[in-house]
DNA sequence: AGCTATTAATAATA
DNA sequence: TTATTATTAATAGCT
């Protein structure tokens, strides 16, 4: 689809790679908004040029959303750390164990001023500061990311309920109301009432 | 590209629009790897199929490292503050407010002697210390609970998936559905009725 | 950035 | 699904 075919391997001419770059990054970005439209899904496209740009793009939702989909299917991989390890992790920043060590070792002058302990305090209710807000921090985006991920899973079962439901009216297109069925009956009608779950 | 010229718009036949799905999500994955390769970049794709499936594809780095990428530049974005309006209304227990009230008419004595302010101010620590430790004893019940619901809306996703799975294939002896490395992980049977919720 | 000769993707069909 | 093929759409090489 060119003046002439070309094998797909690295271009060798960096200007003509940024051309082509270019070109064919808009070319997928579009096939991708066609793919959204035409077949009513979500797509999102990360690209990063060999120069380290980043070019993203989504359609019918929003990147954060999809990236979340994804990471949902791929927790169980991440699901080795419990909550604790994971936020021991989390508090291990270098920064803050730094701060804290130094005080630390400082502290161990016990004939000090009354001034210069003073100043020591204030170092100290800074560090603390700085570390409390940075747990608060932690622990909020943390929560956030998991109530996104709460949503996400609520919408998933939705979609899987109405199918089932969809697929047990096709199945057994009457039987509506409630006759002297004696409600037992095995297969009958279990799909929909497991369903609405969660409130 | 193809007998005739397509509209961008929704396809209306279920069918069809699974049929162009599949073509041009093949269409799409193969444009991104020879993006890649011609041009010395990363790319990563991420589809969701209106019924919810995920397909993703990933050339030049691995897609944790892709989304890492993508995640870094949006950083800031994410900060968001929303949340901290709902544990300002978690940290307003009664309890608490209580305290801090008491505490802060007491401190309306401007004229008091070092003792009492020593005194104060021990009080003070002290209901700060209280405050704090139930903030984050708060906020971790609030994420096990979150952690909780997530693993629970997971299992009853995968019984209802395999619910379905089994009616398709009682439905439809053969055919298998489009493969993709969705959620078809399932491997358990279903005890569907016990679904245990969330309290 | 534009412009075409060409190749590549794909819609209809089976 | 998969394969075929008549067409349209994307783009390589030049300006």
């Amino acid at each position: 689809m060119g003046r002439r075919k070309v094998e797909i391997k690295r271009i060798e001419s960096k200007s003509s790679r940024q051309v082509t770059f270019c070109k064919r990054r808009n070319g997928l970005i579009e096939k991708a908004r066609q793919l959204s439209v035409l077949c009513e899904s979500s797509v999102a496209i990360l690209m990063v040029s060999s120069t380290g740009k980043l070019y993203t793009s989504s359609y019918g939702d929003s990147m954060e959303k999809i990236i979340k989909r994804y990471e949902i299917q791929h927790a169980d991989e991440l699901k080795n750390l419990d909550l604790e390890e994971k936020f021991r992790k989390y508090l291990s920043y270098k920064e803050l164990v730094d701060i804290v060590q130094c005080k630390c070792e400082e502290a161990k002058v016990d004939d000090a001023s009354v001034e210069s302990l003073n100043s020591l305090e204030e170092q100290f209710k800074a560090a603390l500061s700085v570390t409390r807000a940075r747990k608060t921090q932690l622990m909020m985006e943390f929560l956030k990311n998991l109530e996104e991920k709460e949503k996400l899973l609520r919408e998933e079962n939705q979609i899987l309920a109405s199918q089932l439901t969809k697929m047990e009216k096709k199945r057994l297109p009457e039987t509506e109301g409630e006759g002297a069925m004696s409600s037992e009956n095995s297969s009958r009608n279990s799909p929909p009432e497991t369903l609405p779950l969660l409130k």
